[in-house]
DNA sequence: ACATTATCGGAGGGGTGCCTCCGGATCCAA
DNA sequence: TTGGATCCGGAGGCACCCCTCCGATAATGT
C-alpha cells in the first residue's frame, strides 16, 4: 500500500492504550475470520479482554475496526508479491494465489469485501490487481494460462473456494488444484 | 427421495392453514435463499403475511422450517437427473451440475448444509450422492473426467462458486466453466 | 510523591429477534 | 344456519447487540 491509510485511525500513544489497541485487532481479525463482516463487536471486545467503550474509542464505527483489519491482511497479500516475482509464470501465479488464500485470515469477510463499494475498498482492490494481474498477464503471455481468463474472473474463483467448507486441508488443496488447472490453456 | 420425509412437518387440512402453510414455505425459500440459515424467522412471518404465532405453529422450530424448505429443493434436484440420463458423459455430468447451482434458491444455504450434521441432512446428502455420483462416475469411465477426482471433491468446489458473489450472470457462467474445465483429463 | 490527563470499562436506553400463550376470528360439517 | 373444532396473530418476557456517556483508574511528567 503506498499511500497512508485512507482511514483516521492512529495507534494511541500510551502503553496500556496500544496494548489495547493492538489486542483489539487481533481479536477483530479472529472474530471477522469466523463470522465475517457480521461478526458481534462485543464479543470482540470480550475476546480482546477490554470494554466495549475501548472498542468504541479507537473505532468509531464498525467500518472502522473492519477497514483497519482489512488493510492490514491486503498490506501483507501485497508485499508476498515480490517474494514469487523471479518465479516461471505458471508457477508465480500459482503460489500468489495460494497466499492470497492462506494469508486471508479475514477469509469470509474478503469475499464479501470484493462486492462492496467505499473509497477504501475500491483503493484495496486497486492494490490487489496492481501486484497480482501482471502475474497474471505473465502466465498468458506466456501461453500458460487461457486468454480469455480476467484476473477479476481468477480472483473470484479462488475467494469463492476460500470461503467454501472442505473436510480437511488436503481437500481444500485438490480442489484449488483442480480450479487452477481450469485456468490453463490445453 | 424415496422415503416419507424424515420430519414430522404435515400440511394443514383447512384451507385457510394450507394457503398460510404454502406461503411460509415460500417465503421461508426466499429469505434463506437471501441471507443464509440465520434469516429472521419474524422477517419470514411478515413476508408471509402471517403472524409469528402461525409460523411457529407449523413450524414448532427453525430446523423444522429449514428442513421442509431443503428437502424440497433436494427433491426437485434428484429428479433433474433423469432428465440429463441419455446424454453423452461428460454433457450429463456438467448439465446437472449446472442444475445444482440454478435449482438452489437455498443458495447459501445448501453450501452450509454440507457441512451441517443431521439425521435429515445425512439422507439428503445420500440422496444426492445416489443421484449423482453415477454421473461423475460415468464421466471418469469414459475417460474424460481424470480419475483422482472424487464426488464430494466436485460439490464442494461447485457449491463454493455458487455461493460467492459475481458482477452478472455471465462472469458466474464463465468462471464456473474454467473450474468445470479442470475436471477433464488432459 | 503527586497532580494531571489520557484511558478504561460497564451501566443503560433503544432496537431486533426468539419463542410462548391465549382471546378472538374463521372455517366447515351437519 | 350454527356450533364446535381449528386456526390466527400479536402482546410480552427474555436475550443479545448497538452505541453513548461518565465516574473510576492508571500512566506519565515534574
Amino acid at each position: 500500500m503506498s499511500a497512508e491509510s485512507p482511514v483516521a485511525v492512529r495507534r494511541p500513544q500510551r502503553a496500556d492504550a496500544r496494548r489495547n489497541f493492538d489486542a483489539l485487532l487481533a481479536a477483530a481479525r479472529e472474530a471477522f475470520g469466523e463470522h465475517g463482516t457480521e461478526a458481534s463487536l462485543e464479543d470482540i471486545a470480550r475476546r480482546a479482554g477490554v470494554g466495549i467503550g475501548t472498542l468504541y474509542r479507537n473505532f468509531p464505527t464498525r467500518q472502522d475496526l473492519f477497514e483497519t483489519v482489512y488493510i492490514g491482511e491486503i498490506e501483507q497479500l501485497c508485499r508476498t508479491a515480490d517474494e514469487v516475482a523471479d518465479l516461471p509464470p505458471w508457477e508465480a501465479l500459482v503460489s500468489w494465489l495460494h497466499r492470497f488464500v492462506a494469508y486471508t485470515a479475514t477469509k469470509r469477510a474478503i469475499s464479501e469485501a470484493l462486492n462492496r463499494d467505499s473509497a477504501m475498498f475500491r483503493h484495496c482492490r486497486s492494490e490487489i490487481y496492481r501486484v497480482g494481474e501482471p502475474l497474471l498477464a505473465r502466465a498468458q503471455a506466456a501461453g500458460t494460462v487461457r486468454p480469455d481468463v480476467t484476473f477479476d474472473d481468477t480472483l473470484r474463483m479462488i475467494s469463492g473456494l476460500t470461503a467454501a467448507g472442505f473436510v480437511d486441508a488436503a481437500q481444500r488443496e485438490r480442489v484449488l488444484g483442480i480450479a487452477l488447472d481450469g485456468l490453463r490453456t490445453r
